[in-house]
DNA sequence: ATTTAGTTTAACTAATTGGTTAAACTGATT
DNA sequence: AATCAGTTTAACCAATTAGTTAAACTAAAT
């Protein structure tokens, strides 16, 4: 009995990856995939039934890639400047080993809202407690007065959106300078929480 | 001589502006924009000879609507924090009344990066001024010490994001009430340029 | 050497999609 | 009424795409 390729679904599922990622559902090619596996499209479909199927099982990867192990730091037990920085700094990094992921994700969900539906359905996500503690902080007088989905909004934005944005501000700040970009984006992970935590914090 | 239908050129654009700004170019079907137009596909070709010339159009506008004119009132001759008031509302004011232009032109680019240089080759989109001003209120100890280039960043993403990732954050933030995350955009206004203010000034 | 189960492929099918065409309609002008 | 340019349509075409099929290959087991 041959051996199966245990290589041979690796590559498929990397190379839907790459193709969905960048081109989204839509755009993305069946052959393409097959030719970036180095594959036969044919075998596509023996080892997933469906551009849908395949498709399913990127995007949920992705998803909770991006979304459910990261909101968990929002809820451990930390001091809430602490807290910031280890969510920022861990949320960045992250997508600078993923950095096609906002994009493909946030653009999926815009498309197809209903996906949201059934993917929170299963699994509480719950920002309640980082906001409670939020709360907290303001009422205590540490942190000026914010509403606590609008830090939150913030953090998010800020930790996101260069990765959403990448080919515009590389070109306009970096002169397409990749390189450059890279750096930037690095720099941000020290950056991004001292800017929220000065933003917030009294005296 | 018959009159030409003032209203079917615009209908077509209407439509067309609906489907590709919340499909995107691939998932656009030319038959969805005739539907919505109200008229035969046949009647598209006959107005805008391909799908690429009218998503060039439809693309176009929306590149212009989120950039060019915007990025002027960071040249404009204004004191530093009432620039950034100025300039964060009236985008945020912006995207109020075109919510899916962020994701569609981010997306667009994300897909065909190529398009940037096309676009901005044309227009000197110059954000130096700004990054200048920056730098000398700095210099001056008005502000604190931070890369310009990460404020522009911030500002702009706290602009944007919300509307890339409306979706999630109405459905984990507001339990899916369109009415209440209309109302948390709005109040986003005032609070953005705040939170970016009290971020950066001295005392 | 032959069998056999798992693996891979080329060739095909059905459906969708962007785009064309030629005919029909409309209403102002003569 | 007849004409005529501009407008609209139904029917068709060619290309692409997801998905199928049946045959061929591979290598371990007998």
């Amino acid at each position: 009995m041959a051996e199966k390729d245990l290589n041979t679904e690796q590559k498929i599922l990397e190379a839907a990856r790459l193709v969905f990622t960048q081109k989204g559902f839509e755009g993305a090619r069946m052959q393409e995939i097959a030719d970036k596996a180095g594959i036969n499209k044919a075998l596509l479909h023996y080892y997933y039934r469906s551009k849908d199927k395949l498709f399913e099982g990127v995007f949920r990867e992705a998803f909770f890639t991006m979304v459910p192990q990261v909101m968990d730091l929002l809820k451990s037990e930390m001091p809430l400047f602490e807290k910031i920085r280890f969510f920022t700094s861990n949320y960045i990094e992250i997508f600078i080993n993923n950095p096609f992921i906002p994009g493909f994700v946030l653009h999926e969900l815009s498309v197809n809202p209903k996906r949201i539906v059934d993917l929170l359905s299963n699994m509480g996500i719950q920002p309640a407690l980082f906001l409670d503690q939020i709360q907290a902080e303001i009422d205590k007088g540490i942190i000026k007065p914010i509403d606590p989905r609008n830090l939150l909004t913030n953090m998010l934005a800020m930790c996101i959106f260069p990765f959403v944005a990448r080919p515009i501000l590389q070109n306009i700040l970096f002169t397409n300078d990749e390189q450059a970009f890279a750096q930037f984006v690095e720099d941000r992970k020290k950056a991004v929480p001292e800017f929220i935590i000065n933003a917030i914090k009294n005296e």
